[in-house]
This record gives C-alpha cells, sequence and structure tokens, in this order.
DNA sequence: ATTCAATTGATACATTCTGTCACTTGCACT
DNA sequence: AGTGCAAGTGACAGAATGTATCAATTGAAT
C-alpha cells in the first residue's frame, strides 16, 4: 500500500549531489527519520537528539524540505508537522487526534487540476491538497 | 464573479446567535475586516487598531475562525494569513509574492473529495486545498 | 597534512500566538 | 435608569516555532 520511503543512504547523496556536505548531526538526524513513518515535529527530533544543536535540527529540516525529502504539513490549527515523502507526487491526510499522518495518490486531482489551471487567474507555482482525519486508530 | 462578502452587520448577528457580547472591540475589528479583500495577518489588524489590545485582536481572530467567518491559510513557508470568507464552501488562490488571496468554487472539487474519501482509511473531518500563484499584478 | 569554506552550537531575537489576572463593561433584570 | 455579574478586555509574561549572528569546529579537496 505505502510506497518505500527514502533511506539514510538515498538521503544523504541527495543532499552531496546537491553539494551539502555529510556531517554527523546531519547523518544523525536523517537516521532517526528513517525509523518515522508518521508526522513528527521539528521539535521532537531535537529532544529526541540532545547532542545536536537546536539550530541545527531546524536548519537541516529545512535542507531536506528543499530538498523534498522531507513534506511540511498543517495540522488544522497551522501547528507544523513533518513527514518523510516517498518521491513521486502525492497528498496527505493527517489525523487530528494522533498527528499522524498518511499518503495518497490519486491521478483524478492531476486532472483536476489541470482543469482548474485554466478557471485561475495567474501562474501557478504550487499547490496544496490535505485530508484531516480520524485515523483508525483514534477511531477504534 | 466574486460572491457577495458578510457584511459587518451580519457579522456581528452570527457572533450574538453564538452567545458573544458585541463590544467595541469586537464591532472595530469586524469594520476593519469589511474593507480587506485580500489576505491580512492578525499584526496588520492590530497595527491598524492600535487602540485595541493585541490579545484581543487575536481572541476575535479565532472567534470569527470558529464562526466561519474568516478562513485561516497558510503561505508555502507556513505563515498565516487570514481572509473573509464568503458562505459557501470554497477554496483560496494564494498569491506567493504579494499575499492576495482569491477565492474560487468548483464542483468537481467536492465530486472528486466524494470519490476520495472511499479511498481513505478513517473518518475525513476536513481538508484543504489551495493553489499558490504569481498573481496577475505581480506579473505584469 | 593543510587549508578554508561549510557547518555547527550557543545565544539572542522574531513571529504568532496563548495564559493569567485584575479591571471594565454589556446586557438581563428589575 | 440603576444594579449585578459573567463575559470580555488589556497588559504582560510565556510558549511554540523558528531565524540571525558569530566565533569555533570540521569535512573534504588538494
Amino acid at each position: 500500500m505505502t510506497a518505500p520511503l527514502t533511506t539514510r543512504t538515498e538521503i544523504m547523496s541527495i543532499l552531496e549531489n546537491r553539494g551539502y556536505r555529510a556531517t554527523a548531526p546531519r547523518r544523525a538526524i536523517i537516521e532517526l527519520l528513517e525509523g518515522k513513518r508518521e508526522g513528527f515535529t521539528a521539535e521532537e527530533i531535537s529532544n529526541e537528539l540532545p547532542q545536536v544543536g537546536r539550530a541545527t535540527v531546524f536548519r537541516t529540516v529545512k535542507l531536506l524540505l528543499n530538498a523534498g525529502v522531507l513534506c511540511r504539513l498543517n495540522m488544522l490549527d497551522g501547528a507544523p508537522r513533518y513527514s518523510l515523502s516517498s518521491v513521486e507526487h502525492h497528498h496527505h491526510t493527517i489525523c487530528v487526534k494522533c498527528g499522524n499522518v498518511g499518503e495518497f495518490r490519486a491521478a483524478n486531482i492531476e486532472n483536476l487540476m489541470r482543469a482548474l489551471s485554466e478557471q485561475i487567474p495567474g501562474e501557478i507555482v504550487g499547490h496544496r491538497f490535505e485530508f484531516y482525519v480520524n485515523c483508525e486508530n483514534c477511531i477504534s
């Protein structure tokens, strides 16, 4: 069901291809992320890696966002969560109770967006499509 | 094209129906919002109404969000913007350069969502669909 | 091994709110 | 029109999520 996520080695390569160095803090952060299938906050990462500076955690998260390795999602109240993303274009479900993040893909959405782009004035540079859910764990 | 927005009198009624008082600060904030068709930040409102306490501005914005009078949007980096919303269900475009907010409606989206809801595990409680654009003003 | 730009950690600051609490005020009821 | 009192307010401190600065450290190219 879920597409395979990027591994730590792959993520390091992505960064190196972009000219970034393979440093110990980055390795520690990426290793931690590899185990996190659910959504997480930058603060959580920072708490779980006390040997890495807080600023470095936030900087690395930003780096990984720009590299497309992470996605940033917003809870209904705007609180941010991050999620390891598979490479293909996809969208997210977020549980409003536990914050778990799921992914889904739907060709329909891409078709719809092409149709909408003609109806919308200006030049589209991005979009966000998120579903807020009570996940199966939280219901049962 | 644009649906008529809620007027200040209508907004006050919505609040009173929910058991909230019609206070001077709330009236001032709502009067200011009525003139703002574009997206705005809570900070802007606070700056333009120095006689109203900062906390009251944020509290009132939250009240209006819950009442459905305002929508909260996120810029690509997560920075929040608010927008007076028409009553009907709709979605937003946000200019990444100037922050202007537009609305659009598309029956297709509602159909798509019904279709997706069968594909998505758990119980859907909300969604967000936003387009990031360079608006016509910012292109020219 | 040396060099030096990239990176880090510490710290202070920025933004967007929220909690607290003493004070004020709308509004329901005479 | 006054009164009582819960709702609302403002001031201020503090939380959450970052960002800027800068001296010290380090990866990696040579």
